[in-house]
DNA sequence: TAGTGGTCTAGACCACTTC
DNA sequence: AAGTGGTCTAGACCACTAG
């Protein structure tokens, strides 16, 4: 590994410092706390624009391995591994990765007035419609999750069955309401099974689930869609990855 | 909300366009799967640079608003709101937040040959040594999770016993091994309580659990740490975010 | 006041996709 | 061949922090 960009190389400049620096970082050579050279002194080191090592350190600090400061200056911190992006609502995805058959049975659809719960999380009067369904989540035929979702009825826009089944609920409530979901807040806990979940994921009452809670909101804060995920604990695992950049020789 | 860049704005240009873009996404103006204009075109039509309208795009790709392909454009894509990033081992942040006095208590710490199935987990021989340690995190005294770590053990690198009770797991691996872990993989699932879990946490033999999983690694994919978290079902809940960009009028 | 990071410009060349 | 995004340069001014 050189300390030099090698402009022959496939590998774009700001990306080579990047692993440049890293190195220096996890080497120990550079420390936690301390502050990197500054921007144009780097980029005098490495013969690059400024803009090109700017575009370096945000990658690092995308990675958490740097922290920039105003008027200070750009310092060491250690990697951000307690961070851990999951991914749900992507269940055929996570399925074919393993391999497995996924598949959705719609078990119920429901035009309804809403109970207080529901009105509550919805915000919507104890007069309006609400349109509730479950979805129950197969993979090579074994029960994996439960999911029941909660939208406001929008008596102009039937949805078809087939889109219940199988759609993503963020594009569920777009076809529905013509309102594009874009704050979501999402809880998660674990949880006994009550006698339904039990039921149809064919598992003994007060069995632990794992319990995703998913809110909704427009831009303006109104919430649009209120949806929970039972998986069931031994059979399901969600998985979060961490790595570095690649290539560092 | 205006459809050109006011300069005398505190609000930078590039943040402006932002705004107006995912005005013009969310109003439908802009449709799902539609190409944008160009950023040579977005640049002539609100009179800034390509690398303004770049950062600008580049903001909007990070919230999953737009899907950037070379050589073809850049897409309008649904917002990324199945992702939930969690943020872990952040015991005391998470509780201040809340308004209630953490603490963290060592239930034990251990100097011993490894199990099997440790010693696979962390990658080292039966004859080896490894330090584990547990923690029983509480908020106003009520016991909320159980945490266990296990790391190679390093003859020369002694661990003061207030360290292991307060610090980030993380950060005792680089004091104690000099190695900074760079990778992780995370695994959520729930579990029911066994004796052990259920005595420390003062709840019924299985009961759920929320059950995290961390595995720590170097940069070039040796095990370093692994640990694992129990929260008690009923008292911890993880909570995540996505919000949309602040401002927009 | 000097140095830092934050933003912006007006060019340039390249890799990739489409026609 | 034309158009797209990906990268890079060599300047510039600003806001913030520190001595």
């Amino acid at each position: 590994m050189s300390d030099t960009i090698d402009r022959n190389k496939f590998v774009p400049p700001y990306y080579q410092l990047a692993q440049i620096l890293e190195q220096k970082i996890l080497s120990g050579e550079l420390r936690l706390g301390e502050p990197l050279p500054s921007e144009t002194e780097l980029g005098k080191t490495y013969k690059l624009s400024r803009m090109t090592v700017r575009k370096c350190l945000n990658l690092l600090a995308e990675k958490g391995l740097v922290d920039a400061q105003q008027g200070r200056g750009t310092f060491i911190s250690r990697p951000a591994l307690d961070r851990a992006g999951f991914i749900v609502d992507e269940f055929h995805k996570e399925m074919s990765r393993r391999s497995l058959v996924p598949d959705a049975k719609l078990i119920a659809v429901n035009v309804s007035k809403p109970t207080s719960e529901i009105a509550e999380k919805l915000a919507v009067k104890q007069e309006d419609r609400v349109l509730s369904f479950s979805r129950l989540l197969l993979a090579d035929n074994t029960p994996i999750a439960v999911e029941r979702k909660y939208l406001r009825f929008n008596k102009g826009r039937p949805i078809l069955e087939n889109e219940l089944q199988y759609r993503a609920f963020s594009e569920i409530i777009l076809a529905h309401t013509e309102v594009l979901p874009v704050q979501s807040r999402m809880l998660m806990r674990a949880e006994a099974a009550d006698e339904t979940n039990a039921r149809y994921l064919q598992v003994p009452v007060g069995s632990p689930l794992l319990c995703l809670e998913q809110f909704l909101y427009t831009k303006v804060g109104e919430p649009v869609g209120w949806g929970l995920f039972y998986y069931c604990g031994d059979r399901f695992t969600l998985v979060s990855e961490v790595v570095p950049l690649k290539g560092v020789e």
